[in-house]
DNA sequence: TTGTATGCGTTATCAG
DNA sequence: CTGATAACGCATACAA
């Protein structure tokens, strides 16, 4: 019998309640900071007028005042592109860590063609801080921030990044390990499946560290060793393993940066009879879930996704408590871990 | 010789604006929004003042005038537990579409402990609308935002879902595609593979109506059907596995909505030497490129999260423009792709 | 075509 | 311990 009515139309704003409870708008201020004492029983009649009518302080009035908007922007890159597994852990990742400290977190799509997004979340003060994924050596979002003053921490690092907090996986060590865990089992001749033509021209971070790592792992150890490059995907995958078999047939063992090829050119090889790891090794690096996903599963070294989103976390809430103080980063290399999809090499 | 000065303490109001031009704020407030006609020189004046320092509205102070703030909330499951891939297709969508209409989206993991998340979006008029995801049939986030009079949308649907407006993907039809697809290739019995008996318990939607829809195809052809509930991994796909051979020797065919299950089951039947689909179908509902990587490539339906987001946005702006007009909603049935994963029953 | 004054909802400063 | 009042930066009704 009883219509229900919608809450909407009431308005809640600091006022309203001081107007019921009868105190001023000042008195019910601080009895929800607890910035100066309050006594128990105004306190209790403000705290009841609040129970009542669900009031919650309005965000921008609250941002506009205190000059804070207790939210971090995270850039991801565009959404059109499938992101990878091991990004996908990132933002979920930093997420979760930023709920933790009561902050909210803003997306902004970059890199494609609508940085204006970008441009909202450094220029319209509409976050604390910006936490920027997928570097590259020379990142102009990187200088666009660093000029902008809004502190700020990268996954992932430039060429210099003196002066810049962030958070990165040592490609070079992590792929060197690859290649001397193969050299051990006897590889000789192998293929280093980068990431994209495209990625590698634009001076993406990741690619070009992995290159730098297994040329001189390679050479270090004598072996031969081919780089090709390879989109994001299955078909992509394929045809990579087609160029493999055609013009590297000496190659024994592949390590990989890129996950996303991994499905299809492992469909090469079946298709063209090859077992793994008895034809043919794979190393890589990986996001945990998906390595073990893996048929079989990967040897490789599994990004730490959840420390290091809570780390970028972490590091982006000092430097906007202290602006000033001189700038941290993380290395991290997480040990190689063996598991179905390395063994000796054939013959 | 010329130090890199941060522009950080230079203060950027629309009165700092207005000063250096030589005008009045609301001149320049007009120049910006266009909204009353201001004299080209002026605008000029105005417009090089603005490129020079860099100026760009406070977000905060304008939401709290406007009395809305461009951005639009997005709850996502915790973040704890690893979203599924279909899930991460509906984030990428919905901020991509929102960019497209110069949106900023806020993140919110919801319905693990942290609920203060959804409640600081639900309350704090910190966006302009809500779109919900992981819908149960009985939802209280869709009662909390009903009752909050904030426009939302969600992606599923309730088991009341009058007057809310909503896309999904028609689970029953889709499930029952696949059994009457699977019935043609003479397949006699086959298991349901859902997602977790904790899922199922709390009654998340697709899963009941995954059941469902099987439960009634099964009945209709003739067959004999058997429901296994399992988790989101790998390992519970592999006991999933074990449970089958074990219990249902007889079961043909596998149909699922639980793609994360699924390199666990196939795993476990290679293991015991079976070829999907030589000894085994496989049918799903999934995302597509998930479909594509899968080995064998699975017949799958497959769901247009790039679609489904976008329409979420859509109808969510829709709403934000006229509150009373009244709920759409858009139920997709999208076909079942023919892959490798399904052939004609063994014998 | 432009300038002035007001209020959005908070928090902080100053009186009491 | 509490109340009035002034900002925060912007958009707009009103006046010129």
């Amino acid at each position: 019998m009883c219509a229900v009515a919608t809450v909407e139309s009431v308005l809640m704003n600091i006022g309203e309640i001081a107007r019921r409870a009868g105190v001023s708008r000042s008195t019910v201020s601080y009895a929800l900071s607890g910035k100066r004492p309050v006594t128990g029983e105004t306190r209790r009649r403000i705290q009841a007028v609040i129970d009542e009518i669900g009031y919650r302080p309005n965000a921008a009035a609250r941002a506009l005042k205190e000059g804070r908007t207790r939210t971090l922007g995270l850039v991801i890159p565009p959404a059109n592109q499938r992101l990878t597994d091991m990004q996908l852990g990132f933002v979920a990742s930093v997420v979760e860590a930023a709920a933790r400290a009561d902050l909210d977190v803003l997306l902004s799509p970059s890199g494609g063609d609508h940085d204006r997004s970008f441009e909202r979340v450094v220029t319209g003060r509409r976050v604390d801080g910006v936490i920027l994924m997928e570097i590259r050596l020379e990142d102009e979002r990187v200088v666009r921030l660093r000029e902008s003053g809004l502190p700020f921490v990268t996954i992932g690092h430039t060429a210099n990044p003196y002066g810049t907090c962030w958070v990165d996986v040592d490609y070079p060590t992590l792929i060197a390990r690859c290649v001397h865990h193969l050299a051990d089992l006897g590889h000789r001749s192998l293929a280093l499946v980068n990431r994209s033509a495209e990625l590698l021209a634009i001076g993406y971070g990741p690619a070009h560290r992995a290159l730098a790592g297994f040329t001189e792992a390679v050479a270090q150890r004598g072996l031969t060793g081919v780089e090709l490059t390879c989109a994001d995907d299955a078909a992509a995958g394929e045809s990579c393993f087609e160029q493999l078999r055609d013009q590297h047939p000496d190659v024994t063992a592949v390590v990989t940066i890129n996950e996303a090829a991994l499905p299809g050119l492992q469909r090469g090889l079946e298709r063209a009879g090859l077992v793994v790891p008895r034809d043919m090794s794979l190393a890589g690096v990986a996001a945990r879930h998906w390595a073990e996903d893996f048929r079989p599963q990967l040897t490789a070294a599994d990004i730490p996704t959840v420390e290091m989103g809570a780390s970028a976390v972490d590091l982006l809430l000092e430097r906007i408590a202290a602006p000033e103080a001189p700038a941290r980063h993380l290395l991290l290399a997480p040990p190689v871990s063996l598991r179905a999809s390395t063994g000796p090499a054939p013959r």
